[in-house]
DNA sequence: TAGATTGTTAATCGATTAACAATC
DNA sequence: TAGATTGTTAATCGATTAACAATC
């Protein structure tokens, strides 16, 4: 995927690793809130159920970041993991669709100490327009008409979208986005979504989860039935 | 992954195809409405952003479902599908965690279509216990004590639970899930959770998904730098 | 030095793709 | 029959794993 041209830099990363590596820095930022200074590719790996050897695979395309015999320094490993995923910084979001699931993304406090900040809400319901939702203690922020969604994004340098609107409307959201100069989209929106190449989307399809499961549940089922 | 006992029985997919499927179930009931009675494995594959080679291979381990030279009968593959999946039944499901996401999920309408209903939902706060939730029109149901969990479990057959607690009570809530018999679960806890093995964890961390895309975007603005 | 643990290699495994024979 | 499209094969690609030399 991510071919890099700047050998060297922090690209050309193997699309698995690239997924994996939040799931590495959020373990680590609660080892450390432990007091932990010090841990190995063991210790880690078991308390994010992989194996020691991928994540020392993993943690090699970033550089050497630890020490053998040792093990990796946590707050070394939380800054270049940090410095990898570009979330040693805030990144504004904006959320398109204000029905349950936008709104309640918008007041999700996982965002805030992960590198994100909700910059605007948006929807197209002309009786929520101007509503204020407070994002969480006293932030305030108000629903903004999904006709402004184009300027505020270039005029906010907004690079990271969320789409949480019906279906049907998906699409047509989706077009604003990538004209308005958006390469990354999460969207939850049961559709699949046409993008130009080079643009980068998260689709989080919550029944298509559930589906997951209930074919190794069924499958148990049949199991049963065949024995 | 899942390992058939039972040879040419439905079990023994490839995991990425498993994952795959509910996507094209989704795709083919919206041709479906929209009249389409046949289609191509290219038409499919579009629509949904795969290579129809990927597409007929997925298929091809469902059996064959379709007719050389003709394509696929939308209604015949959307049966093979739903039945592989389990998913041409209601399964009950429950939520625990009634925070502003557990409650949009439990009001989310595009569960309903797709095989799932709120049988309960539940939570440790004894001040919202009790608490009616219109989950639909017309539908209501009440948030239990997660001490009833268990039982609730066990006297309903509930097969599938979601996890929508703060990260710090995830482990006690997933235990307490698979002590009941849960083995399929879904969670949006950020925190990796211990299971025993044959117990299905899909996770979705909302705040992983958005590194993941800001890896992409620090990419780029590093390769912009190098040039 | 002895013990521990990383970083890397090579082997294995699984997933994707291209091509085309089978067949409607 | 000719044209279309599936189902399958074999090749390729990418990801995982086990093992261990390097080295603290």
């Amino acid at each position: 995927m991510a071919q890099s041209r700047t050998p060297g830099k922090t690209a050309g990363l193997p699309a698995a690793t690239v997924e994996r590596l939040p799931i590495y820095l959020r373990a680590l930022t609660e080892f450390k809130s432990q007091g932990a200074e010090l841990i190995s590719s063991e210790d880690l790996a078991n308390a994010v159920n992989v194996t020691s050897a991928q994540l020392r695979k993993d943690l090699s395309y970033l550089g050497g970041h630890g020490t053998r015999g040792v093990g990796y320094d946590v707050s070394v490993l939380i800054q270049a993991i940090a410095a990898t995923l570009g979330v040693d910084k805030q990144w504004p979001i904006v959320i398109v669709g204000c029905g349950n699931l936008g709104m309640s993304l918008a007041k999700y406090a996982g965002f805030a100490n992960r590198g994100f900040k909700i910059a605007a809400l948006f929807d197209a319901a002309s009786e929520i327009i101007g509503k204020p939702v407070e994002i969480s203690e006293g932030q305030v922020v108000y629903i903004k008409d999904v006709s402004f969604l184009a300027t505020f994004i270039r005029e906010n340098n907004i690079q990271i979208a969320v789409i949480t609107t019906p279906a049907t409307s998906a699409q047509n959201v989706c077009d604003i986005l990538v004209n308005a100069g958006i390469y990354s989209i999460m969207t939850f929106a049961p559709v699949s979504l046409n993008v130009p190449s080079g643009v980068d989307v998260r689709q989080i399809d919550l029944a298509s989860e559930l589906q997951i499961l209930t074919f190794h549940e069924q499958t148990k089922a049949n199991e049963v039935i065949a024995i």
